[in-house]
DNA sequence: GTCTATACATCGATAGAC
DNA sequence: GTCTATCGATGTATAGAC
């Protein structure tokens, strides 16, 4: 997005990625509504005037932000499936991936946010979330379904559906025990769930 | 919650009522921080004034509406995995339930917007969050546990993570399809998720 | 108990000096 | 481009009449 050339930067773009931070902070922090433009001034130490001459309003600002994480929380989920080798055994590859994706989110609490924020302003703000579900989920389930369809020996009817399962399952997961402060009222050790849809999965029983 | 003697119910209790319903409405719509007490009045055609004299103040509010909400929903849930013979196979009564649950959630737009609240405020009101891990999602998860675990033939080495498969499943389905407007980018057929689902767990794989 | 009227703060957004 | 100062609208909450 921003240009390539580091050096030489302009004060009007440099102010604009301290607005688009300070932004960020506020409104990952307090949501859309309960997020001032005040506040946001104050954040990226620029005048409440300042963020208006490049953002526009309120609303733009917001998609902005919304945009900029949706890239940079592309990168990480991503990342998450690459770097190991592809060449051992199915069973050993998901549990790895499922592994590494349940301990980056829980652990990434600004990701965290970034999720409450995209569902609940979903309703009011339609086309950020189906940008969240362009850039985001497509690009995970069908590098996913790409793997499970490369392993015909797995003898999966439907890898789609079953990336599905997969992604909703670690997602729900990470949603009730942390997102939701449920890891008291339910608790359950992450390696069982790993292992119980892998198992599930490469159709091993036991 | 309210007293059982529905006859001569006294002015304030209808006041009261009204004020929830008008108030549950706005909250659903708006979110919590988007939500004016006038607009509050206005939905429960009462006074300001008597809202607050009702509920204290805004906060107290939105807890009032939300546990009564989880209440209403509490029912919803609940009757999905009642009202069929059990005695039929698991491989049946499985795929009943998880077409219930879905075709459920899809249609009741006033569902989902209790779980974009929920989630969007969970950072901001975890007591809120956990009051729904608690009377809403424990008690569908152990009632699914239970008749995993009724049913040793189906061999699950893990009942409890097995059904978190499941219910995951089924959510973050919905999530993606309806609440965050996937439909069209990422298509797929409920059927087909829920046959994959009940064949992963019920060990039939073709 | 319920209303109208209002206090006081803060909101999004802009005008105008530099 | 960036600031200070300010506008009008709207926010939460309450005082006081009935």
């Amino acid at each position: 997005m921003t240009k390539a050339k580091t050096s030489e930067r302009s004060k009007s773009e440099a102010k604009t990625e301290a607005i688009l931070k300070g932004a960020m902070q506020e409104f990952l922090a307090h949501g859309y509504a309960a997020t001032s433009m005040d506040r946001v001034a104050k954040a990226a130490k620029v005048s409440k005037a300042t963020v208006y001459s490049h953002f526009g309003d309120k609303e733009s600002l917001f998609n902005a932000v919304i945009k900029d994480l949706a890239q940079d929380k592309f990168q990480t989920v991503m990342g998450l499936q690459q770097p190991q080798s592809l060449e051992q055994e199915p069973k050993i590859v998901l549990s790895a991936i499922a592994t590494r994706m349940l301990n980056n989110a829980k652990s990434d609490r600004n990701f965290q946010n970034f999720i409450r924020i995209i569902i609940g302003e979903s309703g009011r703000f339609p086309e950020l979330a189906q940008a969240y579900v362009r850039n985001l989920a497509k690009p995970a389930i069908e590098t996913l379904t790409q793997y499970l369809k490369s392993h015909p020996e797995l003898k999966l009817e439907d890898p789609e559906a079953t990336v599905r399962v997969m992604i909703g399952t670690l997602v729900y997961f990470v949603m009730l025990q942390e997102m939701l402060y449920g890891q008291e009222i339910l608790p359950l050790e992450s390696e069982r769930l790993v292992n119980t849809l892998t198992n599930l999965i490469t159709g091993n029983r036991d």
